[in-house]
DNA sequence: AAGATCTTCAACCGCTTAGAA
DNA sequence: CTTCTAAGCGGTTGAAGATCT
């Protein structure tokens, strides 16, 4: 009965993929780099409809996993990890693609910051993308921009480009749509049957973490706190520093010059800790009926405030690039 | 209009890791 | 403990579409 349920979903989705996406419905065999025969009768290359259908009966009937025996029972002629690698990137149902929003942006950012190109655990904090599809965003818009500055993507300056002006810049821009969609809405949000409660936690980070700067480092941590279906609470920390310094005992005096309303309240949270399902980050925090507070501070960037001209940066390529960036 | 160049992203490859035998 | 197999991960490729000249 589920499975039925189940399949009948697949195949309205199926047939929506189809008439949207650019891979072949046709059932016709597609070009191959090798012969099937050279590849001990195994296919390569685009999937056809009749292969995406195939597979998706035969998960919708068996569940996923056992790749290579499933390719066989499915009677699909293909290996097991391209199965696999079909249904988890493209097939599975939950999984969104195309129409990265600037929120996901922001994290990928964030996250990719603190781990580098770990796609995996970064695609895990964003619903719905794979690893393959960050990968790909990092690839050809990051580094694109990184080659439109001359300079490496892993280079000091660039990720200061990207800490100290992109990612203020993008959260602006968060703010900005926001602010927009909640002038139309009531102020008090809801997000299921539960109330949504969020501040900006804003803060210096006590010295001892922050020899280098002194007081100019700053860490904004955005916090919800989500009933309904969640009941837990959601915190979405953003570090435009050294991401190492997230503080997972972080008491109240470790936060210095508290400069957020009275109404705001003080929390601290290391993402390591957090598991994907906690971090709804898309679905919640950033949803047009979200509530996307941000405090900017702008200390950092003097602190560095020759960094863009010493950097070779003239103000033109940089907002040339900005423009870029924010109008993809 | 047509060829050249660029961009995107699905798919593959090789390596690593996890866990069962 | 070792070996084997499946799954997962990140880097890379190349076809197809988009854009430029």
């Amino acid at each position: 009965m589920l499975s039925l349920h189940l399949r009948e979903l697949r195949m309205m989705d199926f047939k929506a993929r189809y008439s949207t996406h650019k891979i072949t419905g046709s059932s016709s065999s597609t070009t191959t780099t090798q012969s099937e025969e050279e590849m001990g009768g195994l296919r390569r290359g685009p999937w056809t409809a009749e292969e995406d259908f195939n597979l998706i009966n035969y998960i919708a009937t068996h569940g996923e996993g056992r790749w290579n025996s499933l390719a066989r029972c499915a009677g699909l002629k293909r290996t097991g990890k391209s199965c696999r690698l079909r249904w988890l990137n493209y097939l599975r149902p939950d999984v969104r693609r195309g129409n990265i929003t600037l929120e996901e942006q922001l994290m990928i950012l964030e996250l990719h910051s603190r781990w580098g190109n770990r796609w995996s655990k970064i695609a895990q904090h964003l619903p719905g993308r794979t690893d393959n599809e960050i990968k790909n965003y990092w690839r050809t818009r990051v580094q694109k921009h990184a080659k439109q500055l001359k300079c490496d993507v892993n280079s000091k300056q660039f990720k200061d480009t990207m800490r100290y002006l992109w990612m203020p810049r993008l959260i602006e821009r968060i703010q900005a749509a926001n602010t927009t969609a909640a002038s139309s809405t009531t102020a008090a949000c809801t997000i299921g049957s539960g109330t949504t409660t969020e501040a900006t936690h804003h803060h210096h980070l006590n010295d001892n973490t922050n020899t280098d700067v002194g007081s100019g480092q700053w860490v904004v941590a955005h916090v919800g706190v989500f009933g309904g279906d969640f009941g837990v609470a959601q915190v979405i920390p953003t570090t435009y520093n050294t991401p190492e310094t997230w503080n997972t005992a972080a008491s109240s005096e470790s936060f210095g010059t508290h400069i957020w309303p009275n109404d705001h309240f003080s929390l601290s949270v290391n993402p390591d800790n957090l598991q994907p399902e906690q971090v709804g980050y898309s679905e919640s925090m950033i949803s047009p009926s979200g509530y996307f507070n941000q405090v900017l501070d702008f200390q950092a960037m003097e602190h560095d405030n020759n960094l863009w001209v010493e950097g070779g940066y003239t103000s033109d390529n940089l907002w040339k690039v900005e423009d870029m960036w924010f109008n993809m």
